[in-house]
DNA sequence: CGATTCCCTTGACGCTGTCAAGTTCATGAA
DNA sequence: TTCATGAACTTGACAGCGTCAAGGGAATCG
């Protein structure tokens, strides 16, 4: 048997998440196109190959780094909401804000978690990903599911809303405030409008 | 005074059309990564730096060809809405379903269209791009607007929801036809209440 | 103690965008 | 007409990128 989890061994202790960081600090500093490979692995400290040892080349490394995004983004909704009013419509508030905050905050990092498209060999291990962030949403949704209906209309319908809003902010396509996150929340608001708010 | 218009001179004629026409047919079969400059001047059938004289580096490429791809996505959903019932609700449902069209029938253009984000040194051209699909989308949502109030707050509704939900689509994460279209375009259709809708 | 195995390095290859310099051809002037 | 100008394109070069093959060094195991 070998020590399985030791990753302090030989010269770089835990690279792999040396890799990732330094690829989150890419992203944040020169947007998506400033990540590499070569500059990830010269940024821990190692040769320009070294990354090839923990990743399936760039896209590996993508699909890695979108992992930890991901529960970034699951962990910003989650203490919006549990900053916020503790009803069902002040969660919704709540992960609304932690949605739009996250894309405000780490542009990047957001456009890379959503830029894996359905036939990318990196779906299904982005899925396994992105499910405990679909989680959020899905629990923070029910309470707001009529009885008898697919709650999967009414998840729909607040992801969508709140994604795209989130995607037309940062296509710039709103010069200066166009309506501010309050008025759209109010919207969101009557999306929930026909089962219980307490 | 030189013939402002003519493009057909010298070895090639158009090259400038020629190139996004190649870089249109790259997307669509290879997705936002296979588009190149080199490649675009090998189907175009001119050397490698050819592209330098009609575009300003790859990003100008790429704006150009977006410019482009707003066109066809606005006259897809044009198309779309003057093919169905000619009322303000008929018409809102119309420039959804060609929203959706066009993001399903060209998905890499699509993802194209909206990879430029505010700090690019594009934005402002691409936004004179964008501006009559946007237009489309305001006309379409003029009727919905209620009285004395402010027409972005209804059409940043529609937008996101139907922008939202096409990204989505794209991201794979309706596994197979979560809720059809029609179920979606019923939330659209609540959006829209409270004015008047003959 | 020696062999194995893992982690990483080195070097190479083709592809990419970009720049500098040269060539070819159409246009306008003499 | 001939010549000069300049636009359109080619050629060649360079650095950065992802990826592969081969090799080395350290830790572990028999």
């Amino acid at each position: 048997m070998i020590k399985s989890k030791d990753k302090t061994r030989h010269h770089h202790g835990n690279l792999r998440t040396a890799l990732i960081e330094a690829g989150i600090e890419l992203l944040a500093e020169g947007g998506l196109d400033a990540l590499s490979l070569r500059k990830c692995a010269t940024r821990a400290g190692v040769s320009h190959a070294a990354p090839a040892h923990h990743f399936a080349g760039v896209e590996g490394l993508r699909a890695a780094i979108a992992s930890e995004g991901f529960d970034r983004f699951r962990r910003r909704m989650l203490d919006c909401a549990d900053a916020g009013d503790q009803t069902p419509r002040g969660r919704l508030f709540g992960i609304a804000r932690g949605y739009l905050a996250f894309a405000r905050e780490e542009p990047a990092l957001y456009d890379l978690i959503f830029s894996f498209r359905a036939q990318s060999p990196m779906s299904a291990e982005l899925a396994c990903a992105a499910d405990p962030a679909y989680a959020v949403l899905r629990e923070t949704c029910a309470p707001f599911v009529p009885p008898g209906s697919d709650p999967v209309v009414i998840e729909t319908q607040v992801w969508s809303l709140v994604h795209g809003y989130a995607m037309l902010i940062l296509t710039g396509r709103f010069d200066r405030d166009p309506i501010d996150d309050d008025a759209f929340l109010t919207i969101l608001g009557e999306i929930g409008s026909g089962a219980e708010c307490p």
